[in-house]
DNA sequence: CCGCATCCACCACGATACTG
DNA sequence: CAGTATCGTGGTGGATGCGG
């Protein structure tokens, strides 16, 4: 049985499935701060400072998308001052093992795909 | 060991490197072309037949920046009328494993992410 | 048949300032 | 502390038409 048979899981219905979680998941931010997340519950301050580079408001908005897919749990404390916090659900926590894979997949291959492009890109941009 | 030691593999250097990988193989059609290539060599009009609703200049451009990369390969037959095959490089072909991983995962959640924002949708938007 | 060029709409994202 | 509001920008992607 050769693997590309269970390519049919990718491309299954055009890819309108896969496309649909893929564009969610995929954007700038998300896996990062669900990989953050795994360490534990955190508050919106702690998270942005693990999360380098991240601004106010795409924290935020990562959170709200995280949240609302039911990836995430909020948790807000009626105090003053306020104290929120965020957690992975299971289901965010089983996003984590395909997420490493593809992280070392990347992290193993950078080197490579820079040479390539390095090798390809001397003609233009 | 928590599983969570490995996601140093993701934050790693704030994320520079997974981020910067992943930002080329996340866009809208790049898993999908990758996917279909799986299949074999094929030419630019079964993939665009075979990777429903990507424009031209979608395939076109995914093709090249797969091809920048490393993971396509790209055959020109000088013939008239042309012809050109694509097919994946070895390095192409180890992205599929993680590749699937993560479509596995979004096969088998994109139900319950479809109900959780059902359920936290109906306020807004 | 293959694929590039142009025009255009949209939205992801960043910076900044303000609120409970 | 934990956001929301507003503005501006660049890149992504769709439609169309042309060229080798």
């Amino acid at each position: 049985m050769s693997q590309y048979e269970h390519t049919c899981l990718i491309r299954g219905d055009g890819g309108r499935t896969v496309r649909a979680v893929l564009d969610r998941i995929c954007d700038k931010w998300t896996l990062l701060v669900v990989a953050t997340l795994d360490q534990g519950r955190l508050r919106f301050t702690e998270l942005q400072r693990l999360v380098p580079g991240i601004s106010q408001r795409m924290l935020t908005l990562t959170l709200r998308h995280l949240e609302r897919d039911g990836l995430v749990s909020r948790t807000a404390y009626p105090e003053v001052p306020p104290r929120v916090e965020y957690a992975l659900t299971p289901m965010g926590r089983s996003l984590i093992p395909p997420a490493l894979a593809l992280a070392g997949w990347a992290v193993e291959h950078h080197a490579q795909i820079q040479e390539s492009r390095a090798a390809y890109g001397p003609q233009a941009e």
